[in-house]
DNA sequence: AAGTGGTCTAGACCACGAG
DNA sequence: TCGTGGTCTAGACCACTTC
């Protein structure tokens, strides 16, 4: 799905880079031959640059050029911005998702808070187990505004909310704030989950934004210790 | 220190989000505004939005305006792209810093790969403790190419190397890869931290980039789970 | 209809690296 | 000296929200 022309040349470069056309630490063309190339104008070009940059793809050196990186570039499937199904397709590796709960609510005081929302506002509250080759090693505890996201389904909890919430109803996810943290276990993943004598579990905290500033989701993503692995890029001074 | 025109328009709506002159919940003026009030053409102004939007300060609302957020926007100090000291001055912690081991080795074939080097390149080893009330809970083992970092002391490890880089050799960083992932503690976690019985770690892996698209770095940095907590920003489709 | 942010253009000058 | 990416400008049109 191409927004527009940045975008595209964007995807275009980023396919090049993937598929292995645009081999690692191979020099781009530079930003006036692309720009030529592409029929477009230089900024338009460096808009496409700076996305790749940005996720990794390349980096731009001054006066130089820009270098088609070698960094592996998915994370494990942590619940949040890039949907559940969407990363673990990439990485590759079977997960069957099973929904426990799923039922609406009134928030406590803590949702309250992390969704931003009056107490009389009603809240979806899902609980999901992700499983990969037979071990049930992520507990996925997610509330969502239901004003929002009215019609809610086992169905949609078992594909992927985020499909629905952007084809379905043409909501605009914009940004997501995580917190990692490592906690004691609780009898509700001892109960969901094969946790084979871990005492401790690692929780991912989300809160998930829409374009227009409200917030939709907030979510605890609860991951065996030894299953879980996030990777992140950060640059000096964006 | 001010690079650029959208660098110091950016430090300075950022400041006055952090002293609250500019309030959560409420609206910036509109590009245009700022445009003329700056003195400056709008694209200038929308660069220093994009980076206050980047790092959790604002955000844009198409045909709205620009929010200011309410959100927390430090980690706790996790070694890599912004320095431990720098870090762990904005969170406002007192930490102190022990440096265990400083020399020059030889890279084995992880660190070769881990820092892009050659076997007869020399590297720095250093190991240093960070302690928080009176307990050691994190290890961080870092790794230099020496070919770029000539003179180590005890001192710098103690204070910032990042200043060092940055203000005495002019080295510029430009962005690091973080892979965080919790595995089972070592004797040298034992030795060297206060682990409480914990047996289990979080691991930080970070190699640093400059930008000239070499690695000067790679660094383990190992939390004690109880301690740890990291926090993220994540744009979609940026 | 007016104002907003998002996209795009065609120029310009700069500092820096390489030959 | 020439080519590179980094910065900056002054315009333009669009889709969208608000009134």
């Amino acid at each position: 799905m191409v927004k527009n022309k940045y975008d595209s040349i964007y995807q275009d470069i980023a396919g090049q880079i993937e598929t292995g056309k645009l081999k690692k630490h191979t020099k781009l063309p530079s930003e006036n031959e692309l720009a030529e190339s592409y029929g477009t104008s230089r900024e338009t070009i460096r808009k496409a640059l700076n996305l790749l940059s940005q996720n990794g793809y390349i980096q731009k050196i001054k006066a130089k050029g820009s270098v088609v990186l070698d960094i592996g570039r998915f994370d494990f499937p942590v619940s949040g911005l890039t949907s559940f199904k969407e990363v673990a397709e990439k990485v590759g590796k079977p997960f069957t998702t099973t929904v426990h709960e799923l039922y609406v609510m009134k928030p406590d005081d803590c949702l309250q808070t992390e969704l931003k929302i009056p107490a009389k506002e009603d809240v979806w509250k899902i609980a999901r187990t992700r499983e990969k080759e037979g071990e049930r090693i992520i507990l996925d505890k997610s509330f969502f505004v239901k004003k929002l996201v009215p019609g809610l389904t086992k169905e949609i909890c078992e594909d992927s909310i985020y499909e629905y919430l952007e084809k379905e109803l043409g909501l605009n996810i914009s940004f997501a704030r995580k917190e990692i943290t490592v906690e004691e276990c609780t009898d509700e993943d001892r109960k969901y989950l094969d946790l084979k004598g871990y005492d401790h579990i690692v929780v991912v905290r989300n809160n998930v934004y829409l374009d227009n500033a409200s917030v939709i989701e907030y979510t605890e993503s609860r991951h065996r210790l030894d299953k879980f692995r996030f990777v992140d890029f950060a640059r000096r001074s964006r």
